[in-house]
DNA sequence: GCCGTTTTCGGCCCGACTGTTTTCAGTCG
């Protein structure tokens, strides 16, 4: 079978996950967490390269071994060692490292003298009060392990967009390939852009309904088929994500879309609208009476109701209905819209690319400027850089840009926000920047007092551009930590400060509402990938949906700027 | 298990925090 890199990159993980818990080598587990993150940020699939007759062996992290067991995953569709693995460790054993507070060894312990494999046990045990009679646990951490349980089970299910998305258009490709299709559209939550969606809704427009059908549930990566009928169809893929396949008729395509992309809020507030006009509509049309009077296309619903069109990203019955009455709908954000990326990382630090391979990736995208703003040495994890390595840095910079053409590079740092407020780095290096991001990483537990207070303090300082990934929260993983969002962004206009929007998929930080909330305060926004490769630069197409449910314009985004008024604007504050 | 060599094997990011201890193991990023 066509082997897809995340599937790969997901065996290489819980193969770590797995030997880590068994207590193997802890240089081996890091080779296939090295392997999986490489696999996964490859900009081609394995599998071309395969065919091609490629090296994987060339791809950093991968070795001769790793790239036979590749090789072995693409012909059998199975990884061999991680079967094992899971022969001898059942259950969910990789799965419950997603439980905060525990890891390899504790997991061991717990297995070894409870014999919990699975979260449910775990769970129950927890509750049972049976966790705190293990040496080296104790109440605090029964409570955390119970309470973090129920937040993944909170958000089991669901999957960050990037995810959906690849899967979905993977899917579309391989439908649209069968012929027969006049339509096709995704529909749902995904098609609004939410950060998280739970599952693929798929509109189709087709002459063979029964041979569409059997298509669908044929495809490769279909793990088991819900229900299959004439006009809707379910699946569930490999990976967890449930489809739902619908046939509709082509008059009626725009009712059916804009009545399956919801949101169930916003769709409650036009049939009330259409209702109050004597107009009856659901997925099939609008209705006057008997006699069908719109539905073919979407902007042909709204205008029978009176209405400008709604983008998908705005319906969320969060004020749109009325501005399209008025004619007040924002003019969106569009990708294109974007000049430059402001924050990235290159392989001085913890990413991997080289500097120059960074920038050129950004020419290439078409971008007229580049921020390339590494940690500092507050993250030592990541190879966080000091004072003099920035020196140097700024240097290289300004030869490079010497050298460069078709883009400017900014000297720039993500620079960490201390517990006490203060800069990782001294004021006498920041000020040779051209621009700071700056960002929380550490000690995320502080009460919403303490943090908001940090934070500001922070902005205050005359060096401070912008507040990197303002939440901290990571997709399914982490909650953000507590902020004052208000206080925040008034302190941001206060000081001429500016707000990240981490483009990343697992970030999306701010989410939508802070983002209209900024918007609404005339705190401006700056949507960058963070990247650590060449292609997560395309996260920002995921920033940009983001954005867009956040009513985000080209004028509230500052890398939607020229480089002579970005600048302008970053010197207004030193 | 990878890498870079000294081509055959030794080295492979680190610092802080937490809860549990009473000096530290385990987790996290």
């Amino acid at each position: 079978m066509r082997l897809n890199n995340n599937d790969v990159s997901r065996m290489f993980s819980e193969t770590a996950d797995l030997l880590e818990i068994k207590g193997d080598n802890p240089f081996r587990i890091r080779a296939y967490r090295n392997a999986a993150r490489t696999v996964e940020n490859l900009t081609e699939s394995v599998s071309d390269m395969i065919e091609r007759g490629e090296k994987l062996s060339k791809l950093p992290g991968i070795g001769s071994d790793l790239e036979g067991k590749i090789k072995d995953i693409a012909l059998t569709g199975k990884f061999e060692k991680l079967e094992e693995l899971k022969r001898e460790l059942p259950g969910d054993m990789s799965r419950m490292m997603n439980v905060a507070g525990l890891g390899p060894r504790r997991l061991k312990k717990i297995n070894e003298e409870l014999g919990v494999t699975t979260l449910d046990e775990l769970e129950k045990t927890a509750r049972d009060r049976r966790i705190r009679g293990l040496e080296g646990l104790g109440e605090k951490t029964e409570k955390a392990i119970i309470e973090s349980i129920e937040r993944l089970r909170e958000t089991e299910g669901t999957f960050v967009i990037a995810q959906a998305r690849e899967s979905a258009e993977e899917l579309i490709d391989y439908l649209k390939e069968g012929g027969g299709i006049k339509k096709i559209e995704v529909a749902g939550s995904l098609r609004r852009c939410r950060e998280t969606v739970g599952d693929i809704d798929i509109l189709v427009c087709a002459e063979e309904k029964n041979m569409l059908m059997r298509r669908f549930v044929g495809f490769e990566r279909v793990n088991k088929v819900i229900s299959k009928g004439e006009t809707r169809s379910s699946v569930l893929l490999n990976s967890g994500m449930q489809v739902d396949l619908r046939v509709v008729a082509e008059e009626s395509f725009g009712a059916a879309l804009s009545y399956f992309t919801g949101s169930k809020e916003h769709n409650i507030q036009i049939r009330k609208r259409g209702l109050s006009r004597g107009l009856k509509i659901n997925e099939y049309g609008v209705f006057k009476g008997d006699e069908r009077v719109a539905g073919k296309s979407e902007s042909s619903v709204y205008r029978r109701l009176g209405l400008d069109y709604i983008p998908p990203e705005l319906r969320e019955n969060r004020g749109e209905i009325e501005a399209a009455e008025k004619g007040n709908l924002p003019e969106l954000l569009k990708t294109g819209d974007i000049r430059g990326d402001l924050h990235m990382h290159t392989n001085l630090t913890d990413g991997q690319n080289t500097l120059e391979e960074m920038v050129k990736g950004c020419r290439d995208r078409g971008y007229d400027y580049v921020a390339v703003s590494e940690h500092s040495r507050q993250v030592a994890i990541a190879g966080g850089i000091d004072e003099e390595t920035l020196e140097k840095r700024i240097e290289e910079i300004n030869r490079l840009n010497e050298e460069i053409e078709g883009i400017h590079i900014l000297n720039s740092i993500e620079v960490d926000i201390m517990a006490d407020g203060t800069l990782d780095l001294s004021d006498s290096v920041l000020e040779k920047l051209d621009l700071t991001v700056c960002s929380v990483h550490y000690k995320f537990n502080m009460t919403e007092k303490e943090m908001t207070k940090r934070i500001i303090k922070a902005m205050e300082n005359r060096n401070f551009n912008i507040l990197g990934h303002p939440t901290g929260r990571m997709l399914n993983d982490r909650q953000p930590y507590k902020v004052n969002m208000k206080e925040i962004l008034k302190a941001a206009g206060d000081n001429n400060c500016f707000m990240e929007l981490n483009a990343h998929p697992k970030r999306l930080d701010l989410n939508d509402i802070h983002l209209k909330m900024a918007r609404d305060m005339g705190v401006k926004v700056a949507i960058s990938t963070d990247a650590h490769s060449i292609k997560d630069l395309g996260y920002i197409k995921y920033g940009r949906d983001q954005a867009a449910r956040g009513w985000l314009r080209a004028e509230d985004v500052i890398n939607t700027y020229s480089l002579e008024k970005l600048m302008n604007i970053l010197r207004k504050k030193r």
